[in-house]
DNA sequence: TTGCAATCTCTACAAGTGTAGAGTAGTCTT
DNA sequence: AAGACTACTCTACACTTGTAGAGATTGCAA
């Protein structure tokens, strides 16, 4: 497939996980939504969807006179686009040496340290029997 | 100390990672440096540069009749600030889930895992003896 | 049917980002 | 000293992103 490289603006962020949470949904209820934690008026919230319609972040159905919204990508999608964006700019692009780095600098506690380990463990041992690439 | 959250765009990766390695250096030097990889003009990389200054990612001192730029901050600085962003848009601020999700999406070989096993291995060893907060 | 409320459409605009041309000034060479 | 280089300054311009106002439409209540 595709696998396209998402990369979500801030405000297209909080967007689409409004989304997410409500689909299919109005433009304005993602604007009430929203609200609180942004304060952006209603055009404010259209105009970025329809943006994001036009970028293929999001799809439309037309219901009479209402609009109706889905997300186009998933959030495990944007998640990984996020990430990638990162290690890319910041790790030429290799992984391991940016969760080296989460490692080193002391971004983790201990209790997280753990957490990983136990992750990885499992991890490991489940997917030791399929084939990798 | 302040610990602000840098966050830089594409062109100023490009350019911040050959400071890094070229420092104190000279926009022309960057320009020539960048070639093959970016085909940009050295006014494009200059007004870049300047821009960057202003922003407080480089520094300058003028020596005659040439300008020297100097990195204002670290490249782990950079690589924090890229990771911060990501975990904030993405993962709602949280490392672990992040870490969690790299782990879960096969993102990984197996062979990466087992370095990070070694790796969080040691850092638990090593780090434990420290006062953590 | 008239008016009101909900929703949409269109347009705009400032700040930030990528990109660069044209002209200026200092320095080196002959 | 004049030309050639080199590096710098200033200005510009298109595209993206955040933000929103004003007016057009449509559907429903009285």
């Amino acid at each position: 497939m595709a696998e396209k490289n998402y990369e979500l603006t801030e405000a297209e962020w909080a967007i689409i996980q409004t989304v997410w949470e409500n689909e299919p949904c109005a433009a304005p209820t993602i604007q009430e939504e929203l609200e609180g934690q942004k304060s952006w008026h209603y055009s404010t919230v259209k105009t970025l969807m329809d943006r994001m319609v036009t970028k293929g972040l999001l799809t439309t159905e037309r219901i009479r006179n209402l609009i109706l919204y889905r997300s186009a990508i998933t959030r495990t999608e944007a998640q990984t686009g996020e990430i990638m964006r990162a290690v890319k700019r910041a790790f030429d692009g290799a992984l391991t040496p940016m969760m080296q780095f989460l490692l080193d600098e002391n971004h983790l506690s201990q209790k997280q340290l753990a957490e990983l380990q136990a992750l990885i463990k499992k991890k490991r041992s489940k997917s030791g029997t399929y084939k990798r690439k």
